[in-house]
DNA sequence: AGGAAAAATAACCCTATGGTAAGAACGCTA
DNA sequence: TAGCGTTCTTACCATAGGGTTATTTTTCCT
């Protein structure tokens, strides 16, 4: 759901950045200065299985691009059922955009399901590349496009579909994430329980 | 969730487009030749009320921006049920962006649920404005960004809010729509039947 | 390989919501 | 103000999915 990139020669710590670059090059030609500040405001991070980096309740000041792995943000409700609200794997972007734009705390929680790694951004940095590189809002805009179209799907998926086809549509969309997270966070994407989606697969099986 | 604008001296016909510039001037500062060629790309028309707009199936070549009334989008599925994805009242845009981002024919339908104005935009037309006139390209942004935001919360309280808070939350956040929508358009909003949104009013004037 | 921890399944009964159909209330329009 | 169409409510039973708890299977760790 963002941006961004770095330079042509890249210390080898950096490499995975190359990801992010020819992403944004697919879009939008990049000056190399524009190259030089992504660069300067990215920094790689692996993290383990478990970690969270965004949690409820604090400022968020990160944003993150992943380029390994699988992670998921969440909002825990009052009986601290979780309900997940995105899965980001290689070449997504995922943070708490709620609390982002709205310049909140945040209500979400970002955790890592498997070993992954990371660039991450400090939001007000990213945010200044809107005005330092307009090249940057065209790319953006569209990419926010396509974000909304997505959740206009989803929203009319929950509307109008029943557990067993969402969960068939997700394993069809999703087969890349559902590799990585347990089945338990799969059915708090799709708003059943656990044991609903067990039974959902074992009728599934039976056919 | 769109943008626009016209000239100071409006002919009397088109004097809500006055919305829609105040509107945007709270934004970004506009070129008087932004504004002319904003002007030119609108129409205003007033509709009925069961008047569809944008007809699911067909090509969508035009995008609504609301100055009265109260319009809706909605799917229908296979069993001919409506589910409603949005309504529009004054000062909100209206279409099936699913289709205009993504290139595709019309999934949605766009009717008016009342008498209403709209100012009418051919989607091709409005796209240009952001070569034209780049100043465009970070308002629309920051209407997508606040638009993300929106459609995440409502996935979030569709995962987490009983049928009965929905509605409350519903009440609580858009009265000024409640007042034009009959009860079934709601239910269709809140993913549950006409018949169990009656109950819950009843549970609810019991207290 | 062996054991602990995590994840998935199963079985129980319970509750919220759906489907159908009928009737009541409302609101136009003649 | 009578009458008709639309919207809302009610009541019945049906069903999908939830909550709880136990058990099995898988994964992971050393």
């Amino acid at each position: 759901m963002c941006i961004f990139n770095v330079r042509a020669n890249l210390p080898t710590t950096v490499k995975s950045l190359k990801e992010l670059i020819s992403n944004i090059k697919n879009n939008i030609p990049l000056s190399l200065k524009a190259e030089d500040y992504l660069f300067s405001i990215s920094k790689e991070k692996t993290i383990s299985k478990g970690d969270v980096l965004i949690h409820q309740g604090q400022t968020v000041k990160k944003t993150f691009f992943v380029t390994d792995g699988c992670l998921r943000s969440f909002c825990t409700d009052n009986n601290d059922k979780e309900h997940t609200l995105q899965f980001a794997i290689k070449n997504w972007w995922i943070s708490d955009f709620i609390a982002i734009y709205n310049n909140e705390l945040a209500t979400l929680t970002v955790e890592s399901i498997t070993k992954s790694k990371v660039i991450e951004f400090n939001v007000k940095e990213l945010d200044e590349i809107y005005s330092q590189f307009p090249e940057f809002e065209s790319f953006q805009r569209k990419n926010l496009e396509r974000h909304v179209v997505s959740l206009h799907k989803r929203i009319l998926n929950q509307l109008q579909l029943t557990a067993p086809e969402r969960y068939d549509l997700f394993i069809e969309q999703y087969r890349d994430i559902e590799q990585f997270t347990p089945n338990y966070n799969i059915a708090s994407y799709l708003g059943i329980t656990q044991q609903s989606l067990s039974r959902i697969r074992v009728e599934k099986a039976k056919k």
